[in-house]
DNA sequence: ACCATTCATTATCTTTTGTTAATCTCTCTT
DNA sequence: AAGAGAGATTAACAAAAGATAATGAATGGT
Protein backbone atom coordinates (compact mmCIF):
# COMPACT_ATOMS: atom_id res chain seq x y z
CA UNK A 1 0.00 0.00 0.00
CA UNK A 2 1.38 3.41 -1.00
CA UNK A 3 1.62 6.42 1.19
CA UNK A 4 1.08 9.17 -0.99
CA UNK A 5 2.16 11.59 1.34
CA UNK A 6 5.49 9.84 1.61
CA UNK A 7 6.06 9.88 -2.00
CA UNK A 8 5.12 13.62 -2.05
CA UNK A 9 7.79 14.03 0.86
CA UNK A 10 10.55 12.15 -0.66
CA UNK A 11 9.80 13.86 -4.38
CA UNK A 12 10.89 17.18 -2.90
CA UNK A 13 13.91 15.75 -1.03
CA UNK A 14 15.43 15.23 -4.65
CA UNK A 15 14.38 15.56 -8.05
CA UNK A 16 17.28 13.16 -9.33
CA UNK A 17 16.47 9.62 -7.17
CA UNK A 18 16.69 6.66 -9.26
CA UNK A 19 13.75 4.13 -8.89
CA UNK A 20 15.77 1.66 -6.86
CA UNK A 21 16.87 4.48 -4.15
CA UNK A 22 13.40 5.69 -4.09
CA UNK A 23 11.97 2.25 -2.87
CA UNK A 24 14.62 1.91 -0.67
CA UNK A 25 14.54 5.10 1.33
CA UNK A 26 10.22 4.14 0.98
CA UNK A 27 11.30 1.58 3.15
CA UNK A 28 13.43 3.17 5.80
CA UNK A 29 11.00 5.98 5.66
CA UNK A 30 8.16 5.90 8.10
CA UNK A 31 5.51 8.36 8.65
CA UNK A 32 4.56 8.82 11.99
CA UNK A 33 2.13 10.83 14.24
CA UNK A 34 2.62 11.94 17.79
CA UNK A 35 0.12 13.73 19.87
CA UNK A 36 1.21 16.56 21.98
CA UNK A 37 3.36 16.28 24.56
CA UNK A 38 4.84 12.86 22.99
CA UNK A 39 8.30 11.99 23.42
CA UNK A 40 10.31 11.28 19.65
CA UNK A 41 13.64 10.45 21.39
CA UNK A 42 14.82 10.56 24.98
CA UNK A 43 18.30 10.87 26.34
CA UNK A 44 20.66 7.87 25.36
CA UNK A 45 18.81 7.65 22.21
CA UNK A 46 21.39 6.38 19.48
CA UNK A 47 19.04 5.56 16.35
CA UNK A 48 20.61 7.91 13.33
CA UNK A 49 17.05 8.98 12.60
CA UNK A 50 16.20 12.09 10.75
CA UNK A 51 13.21 13.60 10.91
CA UNK A 52 11.38 15.89 8.63
CA UNK A 53 8.50 17.26 10.24
CA UNK A 54 5.23 17.74 8.09
CA UNK A 55 2.80 18.92 10.95
CA UNK A 56 3.27 20.13 13.99
CA UNK A 57 5.76 21.58 16.32
CA UNK A 58 9.09 19.96 18.30
CA UNK A 59 11.16 21.02 21.23
CA UNK A 60 15.00 20.17 22.05
CA UNK A 61 15.76 20.15 25.21
CA UNK A 62 18.93 18.63 27.67
CA UNK A 63 18.38 18.32 31.18
CA UNK A 64 21.50 20.42 32.60
CA UNK A 65 23.36 19.95 36.35
CA UNK A 66 20.73 21.12 38.19
CA UNK A 67 17.93 18.64 36.79
CA UNK A 68 16.26 21.38 34.79
CA UNK A 69 14.96 20.47 31.32
CA UNK A 70 16.75 23.65 29.11
CA UNK A 71 15.50 24.14 25.30
CA UNK A 72 18.50 24.47 23.06
CA UNK A 73 15.86 24.76 19.98
CA UNK A 74 12.41 24.13 18.68
CA UNK A 75 11.37 23.05 15.00
CA UNK A 76 8.15 22.87 13.16
CA UNK A 77 6.55 22.32 9.72
CA UNK A 78 8.97 21.78 6.43
CA UNK A 79 12.16 21.53 8.84
CA UNK A 80 14.47 18.67 9.60
CA UNK A 81 15.04 17.81 13.08
CA UNK A 82 18.48 15.47 14.08
CA UNK A 83 19.65 14.84 16.65
CA UNK A 84 23.56 16.46 16.18
CA UNK A 85 24.30 14.25 19.60
CA UNK A 86 23.63 11.21 17.50
CA UNK A 87 24.74 12.67 13.93
CA UNK A 88 27.46 14.63 14.10
CA UNK A 89 29.13 14.00 17.00
CA UNK A 90 28.71 10.20 17.17
CA UNK A 91 27.69 9.52 21.01
CA UNK A 92 23.90 8.82 22.58
CA UNK A 93 21.96 11.86 22.47
CA UNK A 94 21.82 13.83 25.79
CA UNK A 95 18.74 15.58 23.88
CA UNK A 96 15.25 15.05 24.10
CA UNK A 97 12.68 16.01 21.42
CA UNK A 98 9.32 15.96 22.74
CA UNK A 99 6.38 17.33 20.87
CA UNK A 100 4.04 20.23 21.92
CA UNK A 101 1.35 20.48 19.53
CA UNK A 102 0.35 17.11 17.70
CA UNK A 103 3.54 16.23 14.91
CA UNK A 104 3.04 14.63 11.99
CA UNK A 105 7.10 13.66 10.37
CA UNK A 106 8.51 11.67 8.44
CA UNK A 107 11.37 9.27 9.72
CA UNK A 108 13.93 8.36 7.48
CA UNK A 109 17.31 6.63 8.64
CA UNK A 110 20.36 8.68 8.39
CA UNK A 111 22.52 6.58 7.05
CA UNK A 112 20.19 4.96 4.08
CA UNK A 113 20.13 8.71 3.17
CA UNK A 114 23.89 9.16 3.16
CA UNK A 115 24.51 5.94 0.99
CA UNK A 116 21.57 7.52 -1.48
CA UNK A 117 23.40 10.48 -1.88
CA UNK A 118 26.64 8.54 -2.52
CA UNK A 119 24.78 6.40 -5.49
CA UNK A 120 24.03 9.60 -6.91
CA UNK A 121 26.13 12.25 -7.08
CA UNK A 122 23.87 15.01 -8.28
CA UNK A 123 21.87 14.97 -4.71
CA UNK A 124 25.46 15.95 -3.41
CA UNK A 125 24.17 19.73 -4.34
CA UNK A 126 21.10 18.83 -2.24
CA UNK A 127 23.07 17.94 0.68
CA UNK A 128 25.78 20.69 0.70
CA UNK A 129 22.43 23.21 0.55
CA UNK A 130 20.83 21.50 3.37
CA UNK A 131 24.40 21.79 5.52
CA UNK A 132 25.17 24.95 4.64
CA UNK A 133 21.76 26.62 5.90
CA UNK A 134 21.85 24.94 9.06
CA UNK A 135 25.45 26.46 9.31
CA UNK A 136 24.65 29.90 8.67
CA UNK A 137 21.18 29.64 10.99
CA UNK A 138 23.78 28.13 13.43
CA UNK A 139 26.11 31.37 12.89
CA UNK A 140 23.49 34.15 12.85
CA UNK A 141 22.59 32.80 16.33
CA UNK A 142 26.19 32.70 17.45
CA UNK A 143 26.29 36.23 16.41
CA UNK A 144 23.24 37.28 18.03
CA UNK A 145 24.59 35.65 21.37
CA UNK A 146 27.53 38.05 20.88
CA UNK A 147 26.27 41.17 19.31
CA UNK A 148 22.88 41.84 20.87
CA UNK A 149 21.21 42.13 24.51
CA UNK A 150 18.84 39.45 25.51
CA UNK A 151 16.09 42.26 24.70
CA UNK A 152 17.52 42.90 21.01
CA UNK A 153 17.83 38.72 20.87
CA UNK A 154 14.09 38.36 21.45
CA UNK A 155 13.09 41.58 19.41
CA UNK A 156 14.67 39.60 16.42
CA UNK A 157 13.43 36.29 17.09
CA UNK A 158 10.12 37.17 17.06
CA UNK A 159 10.60 39.42 13.96
CA UNK A 160 12.32 36.53 12.32
CA UNK A 161 9.79 33.69 13.41
CA UNK A 162 6.13 35.78 13.62
CA UNK A 163 3.88 33.46 14.58
CA UNK A 164 6.04 30.68 16.31
CA UNK A 165 5.99 32.84 19.54
CA UNK A 166 2.29 32.13 20.05
CA UNK A 167 2.65 28.57 19.05
CA UNK A 168 5.62 28.13 22.33
CA UNK A 169 5.22 29.06 25.97
CA UNK A 170 7.39 31.97 26.59
CA UNK A 171 9.67 30.03 28.94
CA UNK A 172 10.79 27.62 26.28
CA UNK A 173 12.22 30.83 23.93
CA UNK A 174 13.69 32.23 27.10
CA UNK A 175 16.18 29.09 27.24
CA UNK A 176 16.39 29.49 23.01
CA UNK A 177 17.72 32.75 23.93
CA UNK A 178 20.09 32.26 27.18
CA UNK A 179 18.10 33.90 29.53
CA UNK A 180 15.23 32.99 32.63
CA UNK A 181 11.57 32.50 32.45
CA UNK A 182 11.35 35.49 34.52
CA UNK A 183 13.63 37.68 32.93
CA UNK A 184 11.98 37.38 29.50
CA UNK A 185 8.94 38.18 31.48
CA UNK A 186 10.23 41.53 32.16
CA UNK A 187 12.11 42.41 28.61
CA UNK A 188 8.21 41.74 27.88
CA UNK A 189 6.56 44.57 29.99
CA UNK A 190 9.67 46.74 29.89
CA UNK A 191 8.79 46.78 25.82
CA UNK A 192 5.74 47.38 26.03
CA UNK A 193 5.50 49.91 28.94
CA UNK A 194 8.32 51.83 26.33
CA UNK A 195 6.11 51.59 23.39
CA UNK A 196 3.07 53.50 24.55
CA UNK B 1 59.26 27.96 -9.28
CA UNK B 2 57.38 25.81 -7.43
CA UNK B 3 57.06 26.20 -4.15
CA UNK B 4 57.54 23.08 -1.80
CA UNK B 5 54.66 24.24 1.00
CA UNK B 6 52.28 25.39 -1.31
CA UNK B 7 52.60 21.42 -2.41
CA UNK B 8 52.50 20.25 0.33
CA UNK B 9 49.65 22.05 2.04
CA UNK B 10 47.44 20.98 -1.24
CA UNK B 11 48.66 17.62 -0.81
CA UNK B 12 47.39 17.41 2.97
CA UNK B 13 44.05 18.50 1.73
CA UNK B 14 42.75 15.77 -0.72
CA UNK B 15 44.83 12.56 -1.69
CA UNK B 16 42.84 12.43 -4.57
CA UNK B 17 43.58 15.11 -6.01
CA UNK B 18 44.47 14.45 -10.55
CA UNK B 19 47.41 16.14 -11.68
CA UNK B 20 45.17 18.73 -13.73
CA UNK B 21 43.56 19.94 -10.81
CA UNK B 22 46.46 19.84 -8.84
CA UNK B 23 47.37 22.37 -11.17
CA UNK B 24 44.64 24.55 -10.98
CA UNK B 25 44.46 24.37 -7.50
CA UNK B 26 48.30 25.16 -7.65
CA UNK B 27 47.47 28.55 -9.97
CA UNK B 28 44.87 29.58 -7.69
CA UNK B 29 46.23 28.78 -4.39
CA UNK B 30 48.83 31.44 -3.28
CA UNK B 31 51.31 31.89 -0.32
CA UNK B 32 50.74 35.18 1.69
CA UNK B 33 52.34 36.22 4.48
CA UNK B 34 51.36 39.52 6.45
CA UNK B 35 53.05 41.07 9.62
CA UNK B 36 51.16 41.65 13.00
CA UNK B 37 48.57 43.89 12.73
CA UNK B 38 47.90 43.72 9.19
CA UNK B 39 44.44 43.13 7.42
CA UNK B 40 43.26 40.15 5.43
CA UNK B 41 39.84 41.24 4.79
CA UNK B 42 38.21 44.70 5.06
CA UNK B 43 34.37 45.26 4.94
CA UNK B 44 33.07 45.24 2.10
CA UNK B 45 35.69 42.76 0.51
CA UNK B 46 33.61 40.17 -1.52
CA UNK B 47 36.77 38.10 -2.98
CA UNK B 48 35.84 34.46 -2.24
CA UNK B 49 38.89 33.46 -0.75
CA UNK B 50 39.85 30.77 1.31
CA UNK B 51 42.42 31.08 3.55
CA UNK B 52 44.58 28.10 5.71
CA UNK B 53 46.27 29.19 8.01
CA UNK B 54 49.71 27.95 8.00
CA UNK B 55 51.17 29.86 11.25
CA UNK B 56 50.35 33.23 12.91
CA UNK B 57 46.93 34.18 14.40
CA UNK B 58 43.98 36.27 13.06
CA UNK B 59 40.57 37.44 14.48
CA UNK B 60 37.94 38.70 12.57
CA UNK B 61 35.38 41.50 13.96
CA UNK B 62 32.50 43.36 13.05
CA UNK B 63 31.84 46.71 13.79
CA UNK B 64 28.79 47.13 15.46
CA UNK B 65 25.87 50.07 15.89
CA UNK B 66 28.50 52.18 18.48
CA UNK B 67 31.67 51.80 15.91
CA UNK B 68 33.13 49.34 18.46
CA UNK B 69 35.28 46.36 17.26
CA UNK B 70 33.58 43.10 18.04
CA UNK B 71 35.46 40.23 17.51
CA UNK B 72 33.52 36.96 16.60
CA UNK B 73 35.96 34.42 16.46
CA UNK B 74 39.99 34.46 15.87
CA UNK B 75 41.72 31.44 13.88
CA UNK B 76 45.26 30.57 14.08
CA UNK B 77 47.57 27.20 13.46
CA UNK B 78 46.02 24.31 10.68
CA UNK B 79 42.68 26.14 10.88
CA UNK B 80 40.65 26.97 7.90
CA UNK B 81 39.57 30.99 7.76
CA UNK B 82 36.92 32.46 5.68
CA UNK B 83 34.11 35.17 5.88
CA UNK B 84 30.73 33.59 6.00
CA UNK B 85 29.33 36.73 4.78
CA UNK B 86 30.96 35.99 1.30
CA UNK B 87 31.05 31.88 0.94
CA UNK B 88 27.14 31.54 3.01
CA UNK B 89 25.09 34.57 2.41
CA UNK B 90 26.24 35.71 -0.80
CA UNK B 91 27.02 39.00 0.21
CA UNK B 92 29.73 41.53 1.12
CA UNK B 93 31.39 40.82 4.08
CA UNK B 94 31.11 42.90 7.16
CA UNK B 95 34.06 40.76 8.33
CA UNK B 96 36.96 42.54 9.00
CA UNK B 97 39.99 39.58 9.56
CA UNK B 98 43.43 41.08 11.06
CA UNK B 99 46.11 39.41 11.98
CA UNK B 100 47.52 39.14 15.90
CA UNK B 101 50.79 37.97 15.00
CA UNK B 102 52.88 37.42 11.94
CA UNK B 103 50.92 34.83 9.75
CA UNK B 104 51.26 32.83 6.74
CA UNK B 105 48.54 31.78 4.61
CA UNK B 106 47.68 29.66 1.83
CA UNK B 107 45.40 31.46 -0.11
CA UNK B 108 42.45 30.04 -2.53
CA UNK B 109 39.77 30.74 -4.65
CA UNK B 110 36.47 29.19 -3.29
CA UNK B 111 34.78 28.81 -6.68
CA UNK B 112 37.70 26.72 -7.91
CA UNK B 113 37.67 24.57 -5.08
CA UNK B 114 34.24 23.66 -5.93
CA UNK B 115 34.67 22.82 -9.09
CA UNK B 116 37.64 21.14 -8.33
CA UNK B 117 35.39 18.75 -5.82
CA UNK B 118 32.41 18.11 -8.24
CA UNK B 119 35.37 17.20 -10.84
CA UNK B 120 36.69 14.63 -8.15
CA UNK B 121 33.56 12.84 -6.26
CA UNK B 122 36.38 11.06 -3.93
CA UNK B 123 37.16 14.95 -2.19
CA UNK B 124 33.22 14.76 -1.48
CA UNK B 125 33.87 13.01 1.94
CA UNK B 126 36.24 15.71 2.63
CA UNK B 127 34.19 18.87 1.69
CA UNK B 128 31.39 17.17 3.70
CA UNK B 129 33.98 16.08 6.66
CA UNK B 130 35.27 19.76 6.65
CA UNK B 131 31.24 21.21 6.95
CA UNK B 132 30.30 18.68 9.36
CA UNK B 133 33.19 19.86 11.81
CA UNK B 134 32.69 23.87 11.34
CA UNK B 135 28.78 22.86 12.30
CA UNK B 136 29.92 20.82 15.06
CA UNK B 137 31.87 23.81 16.76
CA UNK B 138 28.78 26.10 16.08
CA UNK B 139 26.77 23.79 17.93
CA UNK B 140 28.58 23.44 21.12
CA UNK B 141 29.01 27.51 21.04
CA UNK B 142 25.79 28.18 20.68
CA UNK B 143 24.76 25.41 23.81
CA UNK B 144 27.90 27.11 25.55
CA UNK B 145 25.82 30.36 25.65
CA UNK B 146 22.56 29.04 26.59
CA UNK B 147 23.93 26.29 28.80
CA UNK B 148 26.55 28.35 31.09
CA UNK B 149 27.52 30.96 32.75
CA UNK B 150 30.09 33.51 31.50
CA UNK B 151 32.26 32.43 33.76
CA UNK B 152 31.71 28.85 33.11
CA UNK B 153 32.31 29.87 29.19
CA UNK B 154 35.75 31.10 30.24
CA UNK B 155 36.75 28.24 32.34
CA UNK B 156 35.58 25.77 29.14
CA UNK B 157 37.27 28.19 26.67
CA UNK B 158 40.80 28.37 28.68
CA UNK B 159 40.38 24.13 29.14
CA UNK B 160 39.78 23.61 25.22
CA UNK B 161 42.05 26.37 23.81
CA UNK B 162 44.69 25.79 25.98
CA UNK B 163 47.46 28.34 25.08
CA UNK B 164 45.33 30.52 23.18
CA UNK B 165 44.74 32.56 25.75
CA UNK B 166 48.38 34.14 25.88
CA UNK B 167 48.57 34.64 22.47
CA UNK B 168 45.59 36.99 22.60
CA UNK B 169 44.23 39.87 24.56
CA UNK B 170 41.94 39.21 27.05
CA UNK B 171 39.37 41.56 25.52
CA UNK B 172 38.64 39.75 22.05
CA UNK B 173 38.71 36.80 24.17
CA UNK B 174 35.72 38.62 25.96
CA UNK B 175 34.23 39.57 23.05
CA UNK B 176 33.89 35.90 21.86
CA UNK B 177 32.47 35.26 25.35
CA UNK B 178 29.74 37.57 24.52
CA UNK B 179 30.56 39.93 27.81
CA UNK B 180 32.71 42.88 27.94
CA UNK B 181 36.19 43.13 28.90
CA UNK B 182 35.71 44.57 32.35
CA UNK B 183 33.38 42.03 32.80
CA UNK B 184 36.13 39.52 32.36
CA UNK B 185 38.97 41.00 33.87
CA UNK B 186 36.19 40.66 37.34
CA UNK B 187 35.23 37.16 36.63
CA UNK B 188 39.37 36.49 36.06
CA UNK B 189 39.92 37.75 39.92
CA UNK B 190 36.60 36.32 41.16
CA UNK B 191 38.40 32.91 39.82
CA UNK B 192 41.42 33.51 41.10
CA UNK B 193 40.75 34.65 44.26
CA UNK B 194 38.16 31.24 45.33
CA UNK B 195 40.81 29.05 44.10
CA UNK B 196 42.89 29.99 47.20
C1' DA C 1 -18.64 23.39 36.10
C1' DC C 2 -14.85 22.27 38.86
C1' DC C 3 -10.30 21.24 40.09
C1' DA C 4 -5.60 20.69 39.07
C1' DT C 5 -1.86 21.91 36.53
C1' DT C 6 0.90 24.71 33.96
C1' DC C 7 2.52 29.26 32.72
C1' DA C 8 3.19 34.03 33.18
C1' DT C 9 3.68 37.73 36.05
C1' DT C 10 5.06 40.14 40.03
C1' DA C 11 7.74 40.96 44.21
C1' DT C 12 11.99 40.85 46.84
C1' DC C 13 16.58 40.32 47.26
C1' DT C 14 21.25 39.08 45.64
C1' DT C 15 24.51 38.77 42.16
C1' DT C 16 26.33 39.93 38.01
C1' DT C 17 27.02 42.74 34.17
C1' DG C 18 27.27 47.16 31.57
C1' DT C 19 29.15 51.83 31.42
C1' DT C 20 32.43 55.27 32.04
C1' DA C 21 36.50 56.86 33.63
C1' DA C 22 40.74 56.67 36.17
C1' DT C 23 44.90 54.28 37.22
C1' DC C 24 48.56 51.08 36.40
C1' DT C 25 51.62 48.18 33.74
C1' DC C 26 53.93 46.96 29.87
C1' DT C 27 55.78 47.30 25.42
C1' DC C 28 57.28 49.59 21.51
C1' DT C 29 59.13 53.56 19.36
C1' DT C 30 61.99 57.31 18.75
C1' DA D 1 65.70 57.18 28.64
C1' DA D 2 61.41 59.31 27.84
C1' DG D 3 56.98 59.28 26.00
C1' DA D 4 53.11 57.37 23.64
C1' DG D 5 49.86 53.90 23.21
C1' DA D 6 47.54 49.72 24.17
C1' DG D 7 45.64 46.69 27.32
C1' DA D 8 44.28 45.20 32.05
C1' DT D 9 42.61 46.35 36.29
C1' DT D 10 39.99 48.91 39.53
C1' DA D 11 36.39 52.04 41.13
C1' DA D 12 31.71 53.77 41.33
C1' DC D 13 27.28 53.71 39.85
C1' DA D 14 23.23 52.21 37.12
C1' DA D 15 20.90 48.63 34.89
C1' DA D 16 19.85 44.10 34.14
C1' DA D 17 19.65 39.34 35.27
C1' DG D 18 19.44 35.26 38.47
C1' DA D 19 17.02 32.93 42.32
C1' DT D 20 13.13 31.96 44.94
C1' DA D 21 8.58 32.36 46.16
C1' DA D 22 3.93 34.06 45.90
C1' DT D 23 0.10 35.42 43.16
C1' DG D 24 -2.88 35.43 38.86
C1' DA D 25 -4.57 33.73 34.75
C1' DA D 26 -5.57 30.35 31.58
C1' DT D 27 -6.13 25.76 30.09
C1' DG D 28 -7.36 21.06 29.85
C1' DG D 29 -9.32 16.94 31.77
C1' DT D 30 -12.82 14.52 34.34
Amino acid sequence: MIDFEKVKVIYKLGRKLNLSDVQVLLQSAIMKSFPSGEFLLKEGGIKKEVFFIRKGLVRAFKINDKGDEITTFIKWENQILASPDIILFNEPSQLYFKTIEPTDVLSMDYDVIQTIISNNPKLEANRKFILQNILKEAILRINSFILYSPEERYLKYIEANPGIVHRVPDKYIANILGITPVSLSRIRKRIATTRK
